[in-house]
DNA sequence: TAGATTGTTAATCGATTAACAATC
DNA sequence: TAGATTGTTAATCGATTAACAATC
């Protein structure tokens, strides 16, 4: 039986969405009320018939000749991520990548809301980092349980980080992101979403290694 | 005129071949001599035939029957990667963020020697991240000019970024690994490579809304 | 030798791009 | 109206996967 998936956009596509709502919003400070797919495609330096297949699948419905509105485009786009629910999630490793996730506020806007760390730091533990207060390790797997969060962030260094991702998985955590260099073995019924530096690196250096002049 | 590039990967190998670096490092441990790609690829969840087909774009041969030399295997891929080539990089924006890059020391095993950087907090000018240098934001231009810096690292906040990548290229950068949120505008012989957290971000809620249990 | 694995050529699959009628 | 833009169907392009002879 094919696993029935229902409209799950293609990972390109998923990809660029959070592009148009960095354009939409910056252009909405300039009071600007519609916006066409060639245009968002000029300034993203894009083609426009990839932003019109992009929008489609979000359901929002553009005018011919007009464009899009842009709030409407806007809401859409951040419902269609399911941005506009905001998750609670957990954050387990407190070092300078996990501080750095934890400032950038503007995760909010991106439905994901951190409401507790986790570290195994006596020097950290009991401290806030922001609004977030950072607590032992071994209250990880309750509070996951109590709060029924679904969503953990993992910036622990590599060795331990298999072992969190069994802890959060078995406390019933339904969705990972991680930032250790590690492939994450999970059963797969649990997202893993893995941000790895090195593949990002590894495209900058190849190309600059093979640029010609 | 087709653009004559040599032999450059596609943007799916590249991102996969750090992977492959990690396992065969991992098992490097162990002593093993000799690895075949059905080995790497239920190691990774990934199709033999993939792993084949990436490994062949480095050059190197395998032993049918046997497998690829671990060694052999490793350096190949770092040469590919021009992994094996440390290039300097400066960095600018000393915020949480890029405390967190400086103090990834793996990145010299990825090609990335970061020897100074930069910020325009008085507070912190003058003190040291680790072993890295931290500079008034004024010297920037000067150093990569006379260092003949190629790569810069951009973890500044996004309303600096743009103006930051200007003066980078005019300086004389030839990469630039971006992680601000904003889509840096660059002349096409500018590599830039963007970490953009929103787009991995996307994925994750995205699936997250959309899974069907 | 027998059998597993390699390297390469061909087939498939999915994403991007093109074409074009509908429409404000 | 005329012309730009939308939404959708078809064509193209490139990456993944399959097939299979060569080989240790």
């Amino acid at each position: 039986m094919k696993k029935q998936n229902s409209i799950l956009a293609s990972l390109p596509t998923l990809r660029r969405l959070p592009k148009y709502i960095h354009l939409l919003k910056k252009m909405k400070l300039n009071n600007v009320e519609y916006v066409s797919a060639p245009l968002i495609a000029r300034e993203l330096e894009i083609e426009a018939i990839q932003v019109r297949k992009d929008l489609s699948i979000t359901g929002i419905i553009g005018k011919p000749k007009i464009g899009f509105n842009l709030n409407e485009l806007i809401v859409g786009i951040e419902k269609f991520l399911n941005w506009n629910n905001k998750e609670d999630a957990v954050l387990i490793g407190v070092g300078a990548l996990g501080k750095a996730i934890i400032g950038y506020k503007n995760f909010k806007n991106y439905g994901l809301n951190i409401i507790v760390a986790f570290d195994n730091d006596e020097k950290i533990i009991g401290t806030k980092v922001l609004n977030v207060k950072v607590l032992a390790i071994e209250k990880l797997r309750e509070l996951v349980e109590k709060k029924k969060v679904k969503i953990a962030v993992i910036t622990t260094p590599a060795f331990v980080a298999q072992e969190i991702c069994d802890i959060l998985i078995d406390a019933g955590i339904k969705a990972i992101w991680n930032f250790s260099p590690v492939s994450l073995k999970a059963s797969n019924n649990v997202i893993i979403e893995s941000v790895h530096l090195s593949q990002s690196l590894a495209v900058l250096t190849h190309k600059l290694a093979n640029k010609t002049e």
